[in-house]
DNA sequence: TCAATCACG
DNA sequence: ACGTACGTGATTGAA
């Protein structure tokens, strides 16, 4: 509450332009380890969203006048179709393919149900550990993020681990991989060297080693991402587009489109952002527009 | 000046 | 036996 207001409520209206009268934010290309943006003075990466105050403050950014609607589109579960791609986990690959619920689709595997009978718990489930593998996380953090004991959580993680064995080895591989080379890669060769990897402190060597897992989960999206917003600019430009990128939030572009551009630009962001990177999964877009940033989402 | 907290993906 | 989920930036208040 407190942060709200004094982070957003009363800084952002300071830092409008006079000559614009808009915010801009300076996006740092070379400050994340993993190859990510970054968002500074401000940071337009963090605008609230979870809560209903937040909302209230999201709704605040507005396309530029009538005659414009902001578009915004964003990668779905794109850190999981990479891990997907990069260990050829065909259980996952396929639940992507079908445009399946991707952490109910791992709940009836891992829990062993029909896809109708997983329950809301079992998917929650599911979800922390889809997200936790990305991190690298242990049963004890497992269960400290979920309502399960240290032993369920670790039966848990053997089990999503028999349904996608692929990803226990793409873990090891990575990490393997790393103590060998002291970096670990992207899809597009980024790198992130990590010095502790083989450290004697086993506290130390754990964090290099998730690091060793998420960094080319992270850095592909990031990678991924950045192509696509290169070839957007690359056509708005080419063919003349009234229409402005104007945010990227990790995985979700935002765009300023004048109104007799509305149509057309969809097919195009969507295409784009689809096509960025050839991979063994598809990639999906959501897409929405609206007068503020709140709608278009 | 720095750690803690909390905003986002 | 050990400690224990990735990546950022802004604000606050103690040192």
């Amino acid at each position: 509450m407190v942060k709200l207001q004094s982070t957003y409520i009363e800084a952002l209206p300071n830092q409008v332009d006079k000559k614009t009268a808009r915010i801009h934010t300076d996006y740092m290309q070379t400050v994340a380890a993993t190859g990510r943006l970054s968002s500074n003075n401000p940071n337009l990466q963090n605008i609230p969203i979870r809560t209903e105050r937040g909302r209230q403050i999201r709704k605040a950014f507005i396309a530029r006048d009538e005659n414009h609607t902001l578009v915004s589109a964003d990668y779905s579960q794109i850190e999981l179709r990479i891990i997907a791609a990069l260990c050829g986990e065909e259980n996952m690959i396929k639940a992507f393919q079908n445009h399946e619920d991707i952490h109910k689709s791992t709940a009836a595997k891992v829990f062993n149900v029909p896809l109708e009978e997983v329950t809301k718990e079992q998917r929650s489930h599911a979800k922390t550990v889809n997200f936790g593998i990305i991190y690298g996380v242990s049963a004890f953090g497992l269960s400290n993020q979920t309502n399960l004991s240290r032993k369920e959580s670790a039966e848990l993680i053997e089990a999503y681990y028999k349904t996608y064995p692929r990803l226990k080895s793409f873990i090891q591989e990575q990490v393997d991989f790393a103590r060998e080379n002291g970096y670990v890669e992207t899809i597009s060769g980024r790198r992130r060297y990590l010095k502790d990897i083989n450290s004697a402190n086993a506290i130390v060597r754990g964090g290099a080693e998730r690091n060793a897992v998420n960094a080319p989960i992270q850095g592909s999206a990031a990678d991924i991402i950045k192509i696509a917003m290169i070839n957007i600019h690359k056509k708005l430009k080419e063919e003349n587009w009234k229409s402005k990128m104007l945010l990227q939030v990790h995985d979700e572009l935002v765009f300023d489109v004048h109104n007799s551009e509305l149509e057309k630009i969809q097919p195009l962001i969507k295409h784009e952002m689809e096509n960025a990177f050839k991979m063994a999964v598809p990639l999906d877009i959501e897409i929405g527009l609206g007068r503020n940033w709140l709608e278009a989402h």
